[in-house]
DNA sequence: GCCAACGTTGGC
DNA sequence: GCCAACGTTGGC
C-alpha cells in the first residue's frame, strides 16, 4: 500500500499506532482493498519520494469501512456522485507492526524481480494498492528482518 | 520538468 | 458504445 510520505509516512502510523486508509479513489485500488481480512498483513511502501520503497509493516485490524471523506465537500475526496445509501468509496484500517531500519528501495525491487513476479515493478503502474504473491511477500520480509 | 501509462469525462 | 481530450500518478 503507497503513500507518499509528505502526506502520511511510516513514521505517522507508528506514533498513530492505527489509521484509516481514506482517498482511495480508483476502481480498481478499492476492489483490492474490498479483497482483505482482518489480520492481513500489508508493506508500508513510500512513493513519489527518493528513494521510493517498502519502509514498513502493517496489519489490516477493520475492512470494509466507508470512506468518510466522500461526504465532505470541503475534502479534496469529496465525491458528490457517491451517496450515502450507496457509498462509492471504502477503505480499510490498519495497525502499525514494524518499521525496516533499511528500507528495500524500487530500484533492488526492480533488479530482483520481474513485473509477473511483483506488479509493482510493473514500468508505468500507478496502483496505489495491489496483491503480492505470498512466496514473494515472505522471501521479502525475510530480506528487510534479516537487515 | 518530462513523460509513460493509465483513468475519467463528455460529446457524438 | 466509441474515442478524443484531458487529468493523475509517480518514476526518472
Amino acid at each position: 500500500m503507497k503513500s507518499e510520505p509528505y502526506a502520511y509516512s511510516i513514521k505517522d502510523l507508528k506514533n498513530e499506532v492505527e489509521t484509516l486508509w481514506d482517498g482511495i479513489r480508483n476502481y480498481q485500488a478499492r476492489n483490492f482493498m474490498r479483497s482483505m481480512k482482518i489480520g492481513d498483513k500489508a508493506f508500508f511502501y513510500h512513493s513519489n519520494t527518493k528513494p521510493p520503497g517498502i519502509v514498513g509493516l502493517m496489519e489490516i485490524i477493520e475492512t470494509k469501512l466507508v470512506d468518510p471523506y466522500q461526504f465532505d465537500e470541503s475534502s479534496k475526496y469529496y465525491d458528490k456522485k457517491s451517496n450515502r445509501d450507496n457509498p462509492r468509496w471504502d477503505c480499510v484500517k490498519t495497525k502499525y507492526i514494524s518499521e525496516f531500519k533499511n528500507m528495500l528501495t524500487l530500484n533492488e525491487l526492480s533488479e530482483t524481480y520481474t513485473s509477473e513476479e511483483l506488479t509493482l515493478v510493473r514500468k508505468g503502474n500507478r496502483l496505489s494498492i495491489m496483491p503480492i504473491k505470498k512466496e514473494i511477500a515472505l522471501e521479502i520480509l525475510k530480506k528487510l528482518e534479516k537487515n
